[in-house]
DNA sequence: TGCTCGATTGGAAACGTTTCCAAAGCTAAC
DNA sequence: GTTAGCTTTGGAAACGTTTCCAATCGAGCA
């Protein structure tokens, strides 16, 4: 920046103002500014600017994920990333992969870098420690999950509802026996998402059976290990309700190799990509991503332009999307 | 940093030598500012760390991706990530969309704020514009897509024996008519593909018909719409090779909608997640983007590091995953 | 005792900006 | 012609660090 004072024969300060387009200089100094930038092919320091910068802001956001190639998560980061684009405003992100120690560490480290707002999906459960930042004035958004022993800005879907709309529609055909697969119970939405498949059972009067239910159950392989438990049980159930992306694509893999994928039916939480090419398709229960994204991303710059207002908790509905194996009745 | 210096009786010099680990300072000194520095829940400011540092290294590297949506785009977000964060370097990263004007812009706001160095995956065909940024040092890698007009590190997939493979794969089930299903003309790697298919069918002796190739054809309805428009020839193909995930899973709905499943082979390039699990299961070319992202990240932090030897091109192989859809033979 | 040497510590400059404040140059009004 | 008031310009301090260099302190040695 002092060469390129120095070649346009002006001071720093002129220079500055030129590059901010701040009011008050002359287009004669102007024109040599650029010209002498555009010479010496310079280009502006963000982070030395928003050093000195009153405001302080880096132009720049975090994004703590759960697993960025889970395609939920990666339409999230899509989603954000639209929304901050607009403003200038750059993702720093990364996967935690439900380790709390790593959440931790990168949550320290986009600190360290003094990113304007941090959106969060946590694996943790004790938020507590991030206190001091919040402490500190640095704005934040819990998304899918809420935080623990910490009141802060949450976007969730709405997962109880969710779930119990999807077991009501697999009540309303037919089904009585209906066996449930949910993710680790250290998980927030796994078990409200639990949750609501007792909650619609006991409020339709069936009575719950906890041999069909099968917590703690996590990825692809287990998730079809599971579905397979339960189909080899005395009275199996009639219908599955999988609490996860990961664990509907399994247990259809189940029901498939036991050829029972059009006896038995299955709904899973979470949209599956190109769910409708299966056979049969797969009924979901979609979360919306685009719209969790767009919802954390407003509330936080709401945030990030000094809105101090009372702490908003966003519920973003869920969407069935039926496609032939929710529909199936028992024999 | 002062404050802690005053409340722990030390030098600013000191509490920044405790922080970063080096040697020479007494026990005693390093406690009473650790215990500060806990006292005062301060955090170390890494943006104004690096502006000062010799080495100017904001341990942030940029990451520019086609759409971070893709499957294939967010694994190889995920591969390159990991290996970052094993330096404690984080990833700042955006979506271009095919724009040539926002990947300018995204690269332009990276280079602001000063990252380590680039991954580069390209919509432009003129990358003479970083030739700027190449001469003031910053290390890039070109992933997935060569640079135009600009002699760079790249790791690239095998395209064209990728291709060349899959169509022999076609071949040697007997197919003979194979139409081609290919993305836009202007991606290096489209081209590329398509001149793989022309290669093979050449060397096997069969004669190319141009009515079978349909190019600049991009996403998952066109891709529908093309092979619908193969299948509709008067003398129809008996395989379809499609040169993009989008397009092979497009293509897999044509077939199923004119019930052709059964009867017409398919193979695409790029994986399909869960393609085992349609009827039939998706017979692909799959890209190892795991391999890519580490041979990516590898070769940027050599650079990083202060590599200066001779432009390296990484070439990683395709690899052929059969399901069902490229098995079928012509009747 | 006096001197050198290594280890520990601190003061001040520097990194590339922005901001504060003052100076200089104009214009317009008296 | 002088002065007030505005616009344009620049000098220097500041942001939070690291680094250079000098100063201090003991210990070891002749």
């Amino acid at each position: 920046m002092r060469d390129v004072a120095a070649l346009a024969r002006v001071s720093v300060t002129t220079v500055s103002r030129v590059i901010n387009g701040e009011p008050g200089v002359s287009g004669r100094l102007a024109d040599r500014v650029g010209a002498a930038i555009e010479q010496l092919n310079y280009r502006h320091n963000l982070t030395a600017s928003s050093l000195r910068r009153a405001d302080g802001k880096s132009a720049t956001i975090g994004l703590v994920l759960e697993y960025i190639a889970n395609p939920f998560d990666a339409l999230l980061h899509h989603s954000i990333e639209q929304f901050a684009l607009k403003r200038g405003v750059l993702v720093l992100g990364g996967s935690v992969e439900e380790d709390e120690v790593r959440e931790r560490e990168l949550i320290a480290a986009l600190a360290s870098r003094r990113v304007d707002g941090l959106v969060i999906m946590p694996a943790g459960h004790d938020h507590s420690y991030l206190l001091n930042e919040r402490s500190a004035g640095m704005p934040m958004v819990f998304l899918d999950r809420p935080p623990a022993f910490l009141d802060a800005d949450t976007v969730l879907t709405d997962n109880l509802d969710g779930v119990r709309r999807g077991i009501r529609h697999l009540i309303s055909h037919g089904h009585r026996r209906i066996g449930y697969i949910g993710d680790l119970k250290t998980i927030t939405t796994a078990t409200l998402r639990e949750q609501g498949y007792r909650d619609e059972l006991q409020a339709q009067g069936i009575p719950i059976d906890e041999r069909l239910i099968r917590m703690d159950v996590r990825g692809h392989e287990r998730g079809e290990a599971a579905a397979n438990d339960l189909l080899h049980l005395d009275s199996p159930p009639t219908a599955i309700f999988a609490g996860q992306n990961l664990l509907a694509t399994g247990a259809y893999r189940a029901l498939r190799r036991m050829n029972l994928h059009y006896k038995v039916a299955l709904v899973g939480f979470d949209e599956v990509p190109l769910g409708d090419l299966f056979d049969p398709g797969i009924t979901v229960m979609a979360q919306d991503a685009v719209a969790l994204g767009r919802a954390a991303a407003q509330l936080l710059f709401r945030r990030i332009d000094g809105d101090r207002s009372p702490m908003v908790h966003d519920v973003i509905p869920t969407r069935l999307i039926t496609r032939g194996s929710g529909e199936i009745r028992p024999e």
